[in-house]
This record gives structure tokens, C-alpha cells and sequence, in this order.
DNA sequence: CTGGCCAAGTTGGCCAGCCAACTTCCGTCG
DNA sequence: CGACGGAAGTTGGCTGGCCAACTTGGCCAG
């Protein structure tokens, strides 16, 4: 119901890249996996090559297709990207797999933020923030910490939440809260006491850990949040080429 | 020298992008974080409205910039991003950093694929393989330990290279074998008998682990590799938005 | 039969223009 | 003083066209 609603999203080059999507995962274009050319797509959509070109640079993103000069795209694979907003809310991952998501709230505090929070939400020193630690399941077993700061515009209407509310993106969301970028940090993290006691595990035993800071679309920070998960229940994968690279690995810094 | 080569590499917009790029990072447009509009850098660059969006594109899919419909482009930050060769190149990221990089070749095998072996570099069944396990070092202190299955085509050659070669990618590229586009899958395992000789931990304790399959611009699978990191050494990070996403977090499968 | 050359096909890149959708700001009216 | 409305500014989207760079395959000469 809400997928299809942002699948083809309005604007014409988009709904050429769903329907070329969904020709490369069905299995067409087997020729060898040649698509073909920009011109013959212009024509068979009844668009300009410059839409056409648009829609590919979608799929090039993606990793479905390569593109050099001078031959036909290649199919890659079928390689499967999540939406933005299946990927920022553990409630909607979590039903796109069939799955039964659950969350607990352990914590929800308010006091001043600290240095690293100043900085990562861009808060002027003295500003409060809401401070959030709660366990999610999939249909009932413990998978993932989550500790979330919250900036006072967001964090106010977090706290009014009802405290066994699955879903927290969704009713931000409809109170104008829009979620527009995304940095990701994955680590290797020991579980604290806090991670020990709600997931079940030893104290110091591994957890995968995403940091993660969200802006909306005028670049004010969201929110700021670490989710810990127990090892062997989910991986990230990641695409990324000569053209358009946004991965990056780095030394491990402080915290 | 090499980084010159490809930075601006030719095409105008990139030129555009990258000029736009160390101009964000040296902190003009501190007005507020306000990008001029495109026709003004159109007419300031000599070149097309059309060419400025173009490298803009670019910025906005390095998290530098966001771009909303009816109001200026708002600088985000100066997200680091690394090219795609600083990725795959252990050598060549480290060198980056200003650290000293090493390597340490302690098997290299020929022998016939298995089958995951030969979905995940699509060969025939029978067809031999090159499989090789190294240990990398930074500065001389144990990182990483590498873990590359290549075909027979790429694995004649690294077999040719001497035992104590740094890096095997820039040798590779000089004959001819060209890195285009990658898959990237970040999850924990815990060390087998190998990790723990190699890299000095106990058996079973945590690695972050990377799989990595790489194609070459005609969307043939040149490696497929994974990588095990002790933990606190690195990190990954990844950048995404409502526009552009390359990120997926999935269920972790077998293996 | 082999090697090299050439032409056709294809994508990359750039330009100029046009309109729609949206945001912001300011002036006006109640 | 506040709310409403409109105008100006800006980005999103699409078209049509042109040339350059590159790949591929076939033809031709040796």
C-alpha cells in the first residue's frame, strides 16, 4: 500500500527505472545481458534519451547494471537495495521480511547534552536532549539495542509516545519530522552492562554496532543513535563502483 | 601523482564537482551553508546549468550537500568520502592514512571451486581456482587477515607475483585487469584456527568481517574475497539518502 | 588464414531552453 | 499584531540536439 505509492514516486524517469527494475529481475533481457540501447528505450517509452539516461544512472546505483562508453549496459545482477525509510526503521525492515517486529523501552531520560552529542546533533552548549535506550525483537527474540539521542524539537514528541509503541519513525513522520540523509559508522563493540542484561548475552561479548546520525532535508540533525545487534542475526551490504562510491573505511577512533 | 590523475579526470563536471568540493571543505559558503544557485555557477564555471547539476549530483551522493525542490542547496558537512581504489586497495588506503603497510603471504592453493565458489565468481563447474591467505599489516602491527578467491584468469597472474609484494591490485591493473564496481557485506564471525595464528587472538573471538565480490567493467567477477579485521582497528562508514541508496541491512544467511 | 584497418553502433558529455513545483519573504489586509 | 496572499527566486524534470570517445565486428589486404 505505501510501497507502491514510492515506487514510481511521481516523475517520469523514475517510473522507467521501476519497470526496467522489474524487467532485469524477471529474467528479460537474458540475451546474454544486454540491454538495449538508450535510444531504443527512448523510443519504446516514448521519452528522451536524457530520461532514459536518467532512469540507468538509478540502476547503475544500485549495482543492476554497468555502463562504458562505447557498448551496450551489462546486467549485473539482481541485486536487492532497500528503500531509504525500510532502512532507517527497524518496524518497516522488519514487516518487508515477514517478520513481527517488537520493541521495548528501558529508558527515557532528559538532561544536557554532552560534548560528542553537541556535535553530532549541531546544539548550542545547554541545550537538553532525550536520551532513549530500547530493545527490539523479531518476533520475540532479543536482536538489538538501540540508544537514540534525540534533539528537544524531536525528542518532546518521542516522550509522548506511548511507551509500547512499535514504530517511532512512522509517527514522527506525521507530525512533519522528515528524514532526508544518512551517515552510517559500522563497528565491533563489547556489550555493556546495559547490552548484557536486555539481549541476554556476557558483558564484553561482541556486538555489531551502526552509528548512525540522520538529518532532515535542510541538514538539521534528527537524531543520533547506536544500535547494537547480537552477532549472526543481520548484515549490511553495501554497493558501490567507479562511478559512484559512497563506503568508506577508515581507523577506528576514540568511542 | 596518481591522485591528480583522477581527480578532475577530464570530463568538465568533475572539475565542477571537485572545485565545489575543496571549496566546501575549505569552509567558504560559511554563509549559513548556503550553495549559490546553479545558474550562478553556471555562469561563474562558463559552463551549462545542466553540467552544474551534474556535479552537484555527485556532491549530493557524497553526503556533502542536500538539494530540496524551491530553496539553495545547504552545505551538510565535508564528509570524507574515499575513491573507489582507496577501497579495495589495502596498499593504497594505507599509504592515504600516512601508515606503512605490509604484507604477509602464508597460503596460496589451486584447486576446484565449490559451488559457492562458482555462483559468486559465475564459473563453469570444474573450473579451478586460486585461493590465497594472507595477512596484512599496518606499521607492522597485525590488521586484517585476507581471505581471496580468484578466478583463473586473475590468479595466473597474482600467482606469478613474488611471495613478498605489497600490494597485488596495482600489479593487476597494470596487466590489464580492470576493478569496476563491488559488493559489500559487513557482518561479525569469530576467528577460525587461521585468524587466530595469523593475527594473534584466540580461536572463536570476534572479527569484523568484510565479503567483498568485485567485477570488471564488462560485469565479469574478478575476486571474491573476505576480509577479517580485529576489532578496534577499523571501521566502515557509508553514506545514503532518500535520493541515492546503496546501503541494505539483511537478515544474515548461512555463511 | 591471419592481421590490421575501417565503419557502424553505442554511451559519455555538454549545451540551450522551457515549464512545474516548491520555498521564502514581504507587503497587505483584517 | 497576526494571518493571508502573491511575487520572486530556486531546484526538479524533460526535451532535442550535437559531438567525442570507445567498442565491436566485418571486410580487405597481405
Amino acid at each position: 500500500m505505501a510501497l507502491d505509492q514510492d515506487r514510481a514516486a511521481g516523475s517520469l524517469y523514475r517510473k522507467v527505472a521501476a519497470d526496467l527494475r522489474e524487467a532485469i529481475t524477471s529474467g528479460s533481457f537474458g540475451d546474454a545481458g544486454r540491454l538495449p540501447a538508450e535510444g531504443a528505450l527512448a523510443e519504446q517509452y516514448g521519452v528522451s534519451r536524457g530520461t532514459v539516461r536518467q532512469a540507468l544512472a538509478l540502476l547503475r546505483a544500485d549495482g543492476l547494471v554497468t555502463s562504458r562508453r562505447g557498448t551496450r549496459r551489462v546486467v549485473l545482477g539482481s541485486a536487492r537495495v532497500q528503500s531509504f525509510s525500510e532502512l532507517l526503521s527497524f518496524t518497516h525492515w522488519a514487516r518487508s521480511m515477514g517478520e513481527e517486529p517488537g520493541g521495548r523501552l528501558d529508558s527515557m531520560v532528559r538532561r544536557p547534552a554532552d560534548a560528542a552529542e553537541r556535535e553530532q546533533l549541531r546544539l548550542e552548549p545547554g541545550t537538553e536532549v532525550y536520551v532513549m535506550l530500547r530493545l527490539r525483537t523479531l518476533s520475540g527474540t532479543p536482536v538489538m539495542v538501540e540508544r537514540t539521542v534525540y534533539p528537544p524539537r524531536v525528542g518532546e514528541l518521542v516522550a509522548q509516545l506511548p511507551p509500547d509503541a512499535v514504530s517511532h519513525t512512522e509517527p514522527l513522520r506525521e507530525h512533519g519530522i522528515l528524514f532526508s540523509d544518512a551517515d552510517h559508522t559500522i563497528d565491533v563493540v563489547g556489550a555493556n552492562a546495559d547490552d548484557a542484561r536486555l539481549l541476554g548475552c556476557r558483558r564484553g561479548s561482541p556486538l555489531l554496532r551502526e552509528k548512525r546520525r540522520t538529518t532532515d532535508p535542510t541538514g538539521t540533525p534528527v537524531e543520533w543513535s547506536q544500535d547494537r545487534y547480537l552477532p549472526g542475526t543481520v548484515a549490511f551490504s553495501i554497493h558501490n563502483s567507479l562511478a559512484s562510491s559512497a563506503l568508506s573505511r577508515h581507523a577506528r577512533e576514540n568511542d
